[in-house]
RNA sequence: CGGGGCGUAGCGUAGUGGCUAGCGCGCCUGCUUUGGGAGCAGGAGACCGGGAGUUCGAAUCUCCCCGCCCCGACCA
């Protein structure tokens, strides 16, 4: 088919619109692929809606090959399925809720994963069924405290979500594997650079998760990469346990701890700088450290029945916890950091003043003290002395105080350890454009999905869940995929193969354009004729560089030489090419 | 939910109490123009986010509300 720009649907902007920060928004709205409609929700004009199809068409493909079903469930659901598994009280806000006219309460789906474990449960009920893998391809809608990046978080959007099921963790792990495989074939042939890092199964609860971030700088997800091909998302990051080596003092080399007056030193850098000035403190290897002092937070830890209990985390002076990893490490708790009336219910606790001396299971607090990695036996710190105003130096890890457990939410830095090969990490920030999981038998638990084994024993399935973002794709190849002049879709999701530019008003070149069109469209290639008459040749080349179809085509001044123009909008290397040659040459570029 | 910024035509914006709210892009008509966002002339298009107040007079000052963007919190 061709489309022509004289009738096309379609206006590109000159300006930025005003509310976009990030290129893929910028662009998308200025080439007049989506518009918004309200925050976090878009239409898809004509261009962007061809560019979408063709992404949900590679995910489709992509999962039909590897043997998986196509089903599709209401966005529109009723409040029961989601009773079950506590998720209509669960979800919170997020979750965009409605009544009908009987005031029957209902949802629009946020995921899906009750209605397929549900639609399993009521049809099959036999080892011999499985295993399973169905999926969808999805309008999902959540109520986002706060849309952003344009399509790339939306509050409505398009995902594919599959489930698997099976008998046996085997199997399980073979319906995982397939679709690693599947999701490596779907970004491969989507034009999308990505990385696999390992990741926390977080609220979806199972084991083993891996997420596909697509690198960008206005990625949401932060993540680490060593040399040695380990990556994972910060909030999975595992920070080895500091090693001893020959550099560290043996434990009775140290000096004693001693506790000392500290007037003044409200934050770590006043105790370091302190610590470094006066002569009873300095240390006479080398000078302190922020690193060195030892910081004891408390936090109070609620679980779903709102039941309280407090957490001391120790970790060194220099960082900070990283709440994510903290809600991760200790879901399905979640933390906040203590408040006065926390502080008056524990009289050992000097604020601003807390060392391990009044922390731990078997102290005289009784909270549960949890520990950073990096303090182990040998290291020596400065830390709080339980008085206002004292601080205890060369406190002595093993040999002065011990902690309940490591707990692992400090936050990552670059250059931290590798906690695979010893190597250091590398940060970087991604788009989570896929993420697999093993659920487990989690949901199949709490909904009743069960069948007979075949000893005719009934056994709990086990289960998987795996999404793309279909829309975000669209959102993410825009942002791998652009440069100062507009956007540059790879071939197999560009809403056209061709943008040929008639640039004139003769009779020839716009026959000659006609001509090559409809040939070229013949031979089954996708053509965008801008046949627009009164515009002139510059406006045409900025739009065709805007909207980024990989081959522009100009048929113009050349005709007089015989030749026209074809140009590479992705490496912006031009050529002319014979008119008689066109047709073959041109087809040549657009299939190989 | 906390912090910051912003709401004026389809888009981008100017306008710190005073005449009929200005400009650019886009749009319509005519003429000219046609290889990098053309020129001239003429036009259409704005309840200046909403409400209340102060004032002889409010886009402009005050209060309340609504909405949007960014940062944080939150987030399958």
């Amino acid at each position: 088919m061709i489309s022509r720009m004289s009738a096309m649907f379609v206006r590109t902007l000159r300006d930025d619109p005003a509310d976009a920060e990030v290129p893929s928004h910028k662009l998308l709205v200025r080439g007049g692929y989506v518009r918004r409609i309200a925050p976090g929700i878009f239409s898809w004009l004509p261009l962007g809606y061809t560019v979408y199809r063709n992404v949900e068409k590679i995910v489709r493909d992509e999962m039909d090959k590897a043997g998986f079903q196509e089903v599709h469930f209401p966005a529109l659901l009723p409040r029961e399925a989601y009773e079950e598994t506590g998720r209509w009280t669960e979800y919170g806000d997020n979750l965009f809720r409605l009544k009908d006219r009987r005031e029957n309460d209902y949802l629009l789906g946020p995921t899906h994963e009750e209605m397929f474990t549900l639609m399993v449960k009521g049809e099959y009920s036999s080892y011999r069924d499985l295993p399973l893998v169905i999926y969808q391809i999805q309008t999902k809608y959540r109520d986002e405290a706060r849309p952003r990046a344009g399509i790339l978080r939306g509050r409505e959007f398009v995902m594919k979500d599959s489930y698997s099921f099976d008998v046996t963790d085997e199997g399980l792990e073979l319906s995982y594997k397939r679709h690693r495989d599947a999701y490596i074939s779907t970004f491969d042939r989507l034009g999308l650079s990505y990385v696999i890092v390992s990741a926390m199964a977080g609220a979806m609860g199972g084991s083993l998760s891996e997420e596909f971030l697509a690198p960008s700088e206005v990625g949401e997800d932060t993540y680490v990469r060593c040399s040695c091909g380990h990556a994972a998302n910060v909030e999975a990051v595992v920070i080895p346990a500091a090693k001893w080596d020959d550099s560290m003092d043996l434990p009775a080399e140290l000096p004693a701890s001693h506790v000392e007056d500290t007037p003044n030193t409200p934050t770590i850098d006043s105790l370091v700088a302190i610590s470094n000035e006066r002569a009873d403190l300095r240390r006479d290897d080398r000078s302190w450290e922020s690193s060195d002092t030892l910081k004891n937070l408390l936090l109070v830890l609620t679980d779903a029945e709102g039941n309280e209990q407090p957490l001391a985390i120790g970790i060194p002076g220099d960082r900070e916890v990283d709440m994510r990893r903290l809600e991760a490490a200790i879901y399905p708790l979640t933390a906040r950091p203590f408040e006065e009336a926390d502080f008056k219910k524990f009289p050992s606790l000097a604020k601003g003043y807390i060392g391990p001396g009044v922390l731990g299971k078997e102290s005289v607090s009784g909270i549960e003290f949890r520990t950073d990695p990096r303090i182990v036996s040998g290291t020596r710190w400065i830390t709080g002395a339980n008085q206002h105003g004292k601080h205890v130096f060369d406190l002595v890890y093993g040999r002065d105080f011990t902690s309940d457990s490591v707990i692992d939410v400090a936050e990552v830095r670059d250059g931290d350890i590798c906690s695979e090969c010893g190597g250091e990490l590398r940060m970087s920030r991604g788009i989570e454009i896929g993420h697999i999981f093993q659920l487990g038998r989690k949901y199949a638990e709490a909904l009743g999905l069960r069948v007979l084994d075949e000893h005719g024993e009934l056994v709990t399935v086990t289960m998987g869940s795996y999404g793309i973002g279909v829309s975000r794709a669209v959102a993410a190849i825009a942002e791998q995929h652009h440069d100062e002049r507009g956007l540059v879709w790879p071939r197999e999701v560009a809403p056209a193969d061709i943008y040929l530019v008639a640039a004139g008003k003769s009779e020839e070149i716009i026959t000659t354009a006609e001509d090559l069109a409809e040939q070229w469209d013949a031979v089954g290639l996708r053509v965008i004729l801008d046949d627009r008459v009164g515009v002139s040749p510059g406006v045409k080349f900025n739009d065709s560089e805007l909207l980024g179809i990989p081959t522009i085509v100009v048929v113009g001044k050349g005709l007089e030489r015989g030749v026209i123009e074809v140009k590479d909008r992705g490496t912006g290397v031009r050529e002319d090419i014979e008119l008689v040659d066109a047709v073959a040459r041109v087809r040549h570029i657009c299939t190989t």
